[in-house]
DNA sequence: TGGCCCTATGTAATCGATTACATGCAGCTT
DNA sequence: AAGCTGCATGTAATCGATTACATAGGGCCA
């Protein structure tokens, strides 16, 4: 190692302490390395005076046990990788964060993985995972992995548990955490319709995406259920993203004859819509309503402030957390766990100028 | 295992097939176990037939090397962690993804550590990483860990390679990647001065980060340098979120005499306090200009949109990432890097109403 | 042709824990 | 008292790679 990044430090041992082992430990507690993994593995197996004196010791010495180590023989990792399309979606930071607080509280550490679209990026994670380096997996991104290219060469079959979160993977036969996406879709449009909105158009989500097509469903049957047509020219396309969300604006505003209120299935969407139309002198929701989905922080301070469809964000993730922990702990688990949205009414959507 | 999760499924393969160790490969390719291990590390040290047979082996077995073996033989786990304060804040989600990118690029896999303020789980960190689970760390939470309990038992000293990101560490010998905070906040007062604003208040950071302590400096100096006097009166406490930003914009509005200007540390708490200066029925920038920092996604598309400083924050992440894997690899590293910052100049600030 | 060096490869020690199996001993039953 | 049970503990095999050291063989030079 160079000395670039240490040129002067001084109040560093100079003596770079082994870290203790576990023999180090036994010898210290004048008994077999057998009985320092007992003591903390099994303690009920160690007879009180042994306990105490490896407790002891791993205090003197500040013994932590090697993971490689531990993971070799055991066959565990203590690790869970949670693999999700984009890292930097808004969306997302909230769900990790109930995964992780539960992950850590059981013991687990959690490894992300952000494919980005890659598939590349993909396969690695598959092999990644194969290869034993993670317990179990939460998987964000509506697929399995590892179902590319199945030809020659076993394409490492992927054994250890998983869960999916958000978007369910249709022919997969692992648990699902999720909402109730369609259910949600239409309750929006009934409320929409309720205030009066006839022309209500749809931003979409990407094409495939399973969330989209449960929301579109959701929005058909809302339009079905108040027996209004259902008409394509409505259907605006998007990608979730703030930027999508301003090109619909910009279609919208192109428009002679123009929606009295806009559906985006995501709040990013919802935002950059409504700043389109700002810019355009629409005004929100006097001329047009919006109406978003997911209820992010953001949500509720955007001018005007977002009717949305709220997720309980932090919980989906714990919930993901606490069922591969069943999971991996040999509990039984539920199928399917699907947590309840909520209508969050802003000042986005108003009653339709003349109706 | 409980067959809960696992009732019906059919199309799954019986055999669990184990997973392929480098002597199955090796009796494949008819050479050694350490021909195979040679192979993968150093090609150019095996015969060129040698290594074609390895491969194929390899290919037809679908072999992945096991990690805890090789990292208990090795030392080395090529896992970085990751440790910061708030997994849930969009500020570090697109920095996150620039580590990774990098991180991911270079072989490395990524932990996270949302620390959400709690000393346990910062110790279990500290322990994590003395363990030997981590190669190095990329620290985003402004000071060293395992600095706590010093006393008996040795606290099990860190000394794998450390680099801070954004919040520099005062005491610590490790690289810093960071931006100029203090020459960011002193050009945005500067630029609003420039426009005429005079009283210009400032919705700080948390009291002791080292962010704030840099922009307030920066914000002092930016008065110094335009000849203004400094006024306690107009310095409101903030947290960085939206809520402080809420909060900070009700003690704004219940004010008789207001600034012209309002200088927030951060875009959610800008975004926060336009809000409530909305509610209140006051107009940004008309009536008081909203500046804020970061440039966040959302800051483009606020109403009005956010005159702010760009950070670079996928570079940020990525430099770090950088220095620290140069670090790992033993190669020459920068102790200090900073990355430019730009003022993004948008709608919300405009000259006040008298000059 | 003998000696030297270099390359390719193999053998086996090693990393640090977990855990199957063995052992010794105390207490209880008959 | 013999035999059984069961607890506490120790011994050593084991997990699957990396790598120090050993060795065989080929090429080259004197």
């Amino acid at each position: 190692m160079d000395e670039a990044g240490q040129g002067d430090m001084a109040e560093q041992e100079a003596i770079p302490v082994r870290a203790a082992r576990i023999q180090d430990v036994a010898k210290l507690a004048e008994v077999s390395t057998a009985t320092v993994s007992r003591a903390l593995a099994t303690p009920e197996r160690v007879s009180p005076e042994a306990r105490a004196r490896v407790l002891e010791a791993i205090a003197k010495t500040g013994y932590v046990p090697n993971p490689a180590a531990r993971s070799l023989r055991s066959q565990k990792t203590f690790m869970v990788l949670v693999v999700l399309p984009d890292l930097s979606n808004t969306f997302f930071s909230k769900i990790l964060r109930g995964i992780e607080e539960t992950l850590f509280e059981a013991g687990y550490g959690m490894i992300i993985s952000d494919l980005d679209g890659s598939p590349e990026k993909e396969a690695h994670f598959a092999a990644f995972t194969a290869a034993g380096r993670v317990d179990g997996a939460i998987l964000l991104n509506g697929h399995l992995f590892g179902q590319t290219r199945e030809g020659e060469g076993q394409p490492a079959r992927i054994t250890i548990p998983l869960v999916a979160l958000c978007e369910a993977i249709p022919g997969a036969d692992i648990p699902q955490i999720e909402i109730d996406n369609r259910a949600a879709a239409s309750r929006m449009i009934q409320h929409l319709v309720a205030l009066g909105h006839r022309r209500i158009a749809y931003v979409s989500g990407p094409a495939n995406n399973i969330l989209e097509r449960e929301r579109f469903l959701g929005f058909k049957e809302g339009l079905e259920a108040a027996g209004l047509p259902f008409d394509p020219a409505l259907v605006i396309p998007g990608d979730y993203t703030i930027e999508s969300g301003v090109a619909a604006g910009q279609g919208l505003v192109a428009r002679t004859v123009r929606p009295t209120a806009v559906f985006c299935t995501s709040d990013e969407m919802a935002i950059g819509l409504m700043r389109t139309l700002f810019s355009a002198g629409l005004r929100v929701p006097e001329d047009i309503s919006v109406a978003g989905f997911d209820d992010i922080e953001f949500a509720a301070v955007a001018e005007p402030s977002l009717t949305t469809i709220h997720q309980p964000r932090r919980e989906l993730g714990q919930a993901a957390a606490t069922v591969l922990i069943d999971l991996l702990q040999g509990r039984p688990t539920l199928k399917q766990i699907r947590l309840e949205t909520e209508l969050v009414i802003r000042d986005s959507v108003k009653p339709p100028r003349q109706s």
